[in-house]
DNA sequence: CATGCTAACTTAACAGCGTTAGGCAATCCA
DNA sequence: TGGATTGCCTAACGCTGTTAAGTTAGCATG
């Protein structure tokens, strides 16, 4: 039993169960051992089909940005980054877990440029000077991670935890996860919001008003 | 040589080199082994001083966080808001290889929530109710880890790639981090300045007013 | 139809990880 | 002075990602 005469493994069998185990277990519960036993297989027949633990992971996350919408901008700049900022949260919050590994940065250099074009043309098309769209494009991606991160992280909790402390009415213990899960969407929401309001007004003002020195 | 006359490790002798070794060599580059070589002992020396790892960087990343400044809020929520962020931000960008572990959650539970409640009492004390403050300050968190997680990643330099595109000009590709470095710091001063300029927008107009309504 | 090549798996093994067990000498307290 | 405790040591456990070497199924070519 060497070689099996239909293969039991393929690079989408293996992407699928590698994000199972993510989903279930976190991100440091995903081994190269534990994903072959789920597949039924020994761990090196793995690398017969990703050269590295890295490439593989590489590949999960870029399947889950693949959901990430950068279209609304042909609608305007404002629905433009909404809609991206809000997709973009939803496909971290789906898999909360292989955020760590997501915020290291880009996987697949082409499809993250495809998107970062797309956002940077968006807002310039729109009327923002080059190096503000910039910006603007960094500055979402912060409020996503930052968000991501917070959903994800099993802290945060003190934010929450001075939330009840003035609401002692809330102080349901077993539901602090679940206020703490709304806390985080609303803040994202919150933030967005309030960064766009933002926007906005320093679009309609004068474009020469520079951003407020540091320090 | 069972027990040396003069102890040779203290708690505070392990953090230091510890963070010196996350400074260079990153947080995976930190292990038991490679700190005690780097003290001159042998592993297992470590856990007499401290139980595991994680309650080892636990005090290393407590020790960073006690940098961040929450009492500007004396002189006003915008005043405190910013002192707060900024100095959030000051402090993970002088350790960013701490963020990925920082980004997990509050390690010492006390400090953090007196840090939160500072935060929290600051803008409710000038007039924002509750349920905003709270938000304001996870949408504060957001930003800084966001930003921080920016200036410790390989990534984001799809970004700057886009950025370097439109200005062929800047293209020297040697300087493309220190850019990066560039983009990270304006942005999040950028993102900084229009969520406080919302911020500000919003608390002037009719406090009733909802935060747009997601979907 | 036989021969050789490649594909797709196997088991064995390596170096490194966090951590525990057990031993031993120096210091502290009764 | 004697026993307990402190602070180190070496050895080892089970885990990790990964490599090496062996085995056989399928395919392409003479």
């Amino acid at each position: 039993m060497a070689r099996p005469t239909t293969p039991l493994l393929s690079r989408a069998g293996i992407r699928i169960s590698a994000l199972e185990i993510i989903d279930r277990d976190g991100l440091d519960g995903l081994s190269m051992r534990k994903l072959a036993a789920a597949l039924g297989v020994s761990a090196p027949a793995l690398y017969f089909h990703y050269p590295t633990k890295e490439h593989l992971l590489d590949e999960v996350a870029s399947e889950i940005m693949e959901k990430v919408d950068v279209s609304a901008f042909a609608h305007g700049w404002r629905e433009g980054l909404l809609a991206w900022a809000r997709s973009y949260r939803a496909a971290l919050a789906e898999h909360p877990n292989i955020v760590p590994f997501l915020a290291r940065g880009p996987g697949q250099r082409d499809a993250s440029l495809r998107r970062a074009d797309a956002i940077h043309g968006g807002l310039v098309a729109a009327g923002w000077p080059p190096r503000e769209a910039t910006m603007i494009g960094a500055s979402t991606k912060y409020l996503v991670l930052g968000a991501a991160m917070g959903s994800f992280s099993r802290g945060f909790v003190d934010d929450v935890q001075v939330y009840l402390d003035r609401y002692p009415s809330l102080g349901d213990a077993h539901r602090l996860r679940e206020h703490a899960d709304t806390v985080d969407r609303d803040s994202f929401e919150f933030a967005l919001t309030m960064f766009v309001d933002g926007l906005a007004a320093r679009l309609a003002g004068p474009a020469t008003a520079p951003v407020q020195d540091r320090r």
